[in-house]
DNA sequence: GATTTTATATGATGTTTATCATATAAAAAT
DNA sequence: ATTTTTATATGATAAACATCATATAAAATC
């Protein structure tokens, strides 16, 4: 079936955003070829003319996590700055809708332990990916490069931490984890005691 | 072979042990039955003979993790209190030592992303024994009982969620995560500003 | 020393998996 | 309308897996 020129590419994406899905949901090895095309409306010997190993499309899914989220994020918050920015980057993050989210929000509390087990290349392509955000959330905090770097990397291994701690507990603790989490990111980032 | 009354249970502990380090290596997929009972010196059919089934493996892994890591913290550190306690504590698990020791050290960094995948069987078990865990914690914080659970819930998210990125991140950035995650954890375990 | 007991080993079964060679069918080009 | 091109489908293969029925061998008991 021969269709418009960019229908391959639409099914790409189709592909890339099943797997996205059931990576989160199931981790690498559960979300299987197979399950992940059916998801896509294909059959699984298809796959193979879009990406050369499922190896490849864990890269893939990877790289469009993050890219997924920095857009969604500055497409809607571009109009704010500094404390507001950073208030309302914590506030989403570790808000009841990211928190269920599991399927398609941030790669880190998602994916961070399957990918800590990768080779170095994948390690070094999620490292990266990282930094970039890195500097772009830096920019917001009023303070030293240096301090800023330090003071954004404390806040994002709190709020990383307490989304993946919250989706392993149940009922209550979740709710503590998050809130607790969100109140001292925030009171880090702007420089004022919680 | 009929070996002395305890030798299954001793073979039964090498199983929990060899799972318990291919697990954090490997995770739960990737780390067959064989190749557990293969470290543990054994073949694959005799695992029966100690567990029902590879899910009974995994909640006796899960269970295991948490009651190590505590009693080797209180064997070693029981002359210490309050702040002195608190420090010790973060350092600790923020150190050279445990960043490298993927294989054996605290279940939540390693695990936590696969268990949030688990059933609500599983999950239960797992918060309970974070509570416990908690509770004991927060005996050394200075401080009214649900200010101190905040505290250490903020704290324990970052420094869990601290080890688990630097382990997938590369050289300096690891190394600076777990700085910068130290240094704030700390100060609002003891209440006073970075 | 013969018998019983039981911890571990062997080997088989059925399922799931990633990958690939080949087939099909429909659009595009002629 | 015929031919060419190519996106997807079918079906096969080989490996890995969890589980289980059965076998073996050695210690304990008599």
């Amino acid at each position: 079936m021969r269709y418009t020129t960019d229908h391959k590419q639409q099914t790409r994406e189709q592909i890339l955003s099943a797997a996205a899905r059931q990576f989160r949901e199931r981790g690498f090895d559960q979300a299987s070829v197979g399950s992940i095309m059916k998801e896509a409306g294909l059959t699984h010997g298809g796959f193979y003319a879009h990406f050369e190993s499922k190896d490849e499309l864990i890269a893939n899914v990877i790289r469009g996590g993050f890219d997924q989220v920095s857009e969604r994020f500055e497409s809607q918050f571009n109009h704010l700055h500094g404390e507001d920015w950073l208030r309302t980057w914590v506030d989403r993050y570790l808000s009841d809708g990211h928190y269920h989210a599991m399927d398609r929000g941030c790669p880190m509390p998602a994916l961070a332990g399957e990918i800590g087990r990768a080779d170095a290349q994948s390690r070094h392509a999620f490292t990266e990916l990282f930094e970039q955000r890195l500097r772009r959330v830096m920019k917001e905090v009023d303070a030293p490069q240096d301090q800023a770097r330090r003071r954004v990397l404390a806040a994002v291994s709190q709020m990383s931490g307490a989304l993946m701690l919250a989706r392993t507990f149940d009922n209550q603790l979740a709710d503590d984890v998050r809130s607790a989490a969100a109140e001292q990111a925030i009171a880090t980032l702007v420089g004022r005691p919680a």
